[in-house]
DNA sequence: TGAACATATGATCAATTATTCATATGTCAA
DNA sequence: TTGACATATGAATAATTGATCATATGTTCA
């Protein structure tokens, strides 16, 4: 494990984060911070999924999943595409795929060093 | 058999995550995911901060600072370093810096597209 | 030693939240 | 149309959580 500085990231908080940014940013991570959600999330990481199917991959009931699915919907942090009786769901933005990633390397480097 | 990744964080979940690894993820999120430690991270981003200064700079009980800096290290987000009566606290954490971060900026961004 | 200061922490309470159940809406095929 | 399937959603419930209060621990200095 490298311990170098990133200088990248430093002075991007320069003051304290304000009421307003702090809200809008916790809600961003309050999306992520379910086992469930982010399940989902892996789960249409690449391809797109209707709620059908992520309800049988993830074991959980229909009503469970679509609940889910429209907190993530009204984050857009995923997209609705209907097709017939089926609504297949898919990632709305890649700034959420790169930090599901980032933060999914986090861990699992920190599990390493422990 | 490995395929080729066409962008750069595609494939790093390619199966659904599994319980374990979802919860430990969800916990780094949900660390993040709350108004209050955002602004304890944002205010200790660049320098280490004692428990009084936070408590006074974000306008929140002393006791009340304590328990989510309790809770952030036991998340090994931040650090203590004690030197007399007081007690700094600064990042543990460079990947949770560049997290926040990035985070940030991703927000800013989307304010700005709405 | 005692008083003031700095921090930590257990208990409590109010608010939030994830899931389940029941049911509604919408689509397709026979 | 009817019945089966796919999804959405309101209500209820249990579990989690953030702040506060009261208090404990620990440090410095007169």
């Amino acid at each position: 494990m490298t311990q170098k500085k990133p200088r990248s990231a430093r002075g991007v908080a320069s003051a304290v984060l304000d009421a307003h940014s702090s809200e809008q940013l916790a809600g961003l991570f309050r999306a992520l911070a379910d086992p469930t959600r982010l399940r989902i999330v892996s789960a249409v990481f690449d391809d797109e999924q209707c709620v059908h199917d992520l309800a049988s991959v993830l074991e959980l009931e229909q009503s469970a999943v679509s609940h889910q699915l429209r907190m993530l919907r009204d984050l857009r942090i995923v997209r609705r595409r209907k097709e017939g009786r089926h609504v297949y769901y898919s990632l709305d933005d890649s700034h959420v795929r790169d930090l599901f990633a980032f933060a999914l390397e986090h861990i699992r480097h920190q599990e390493g060093s422990r």
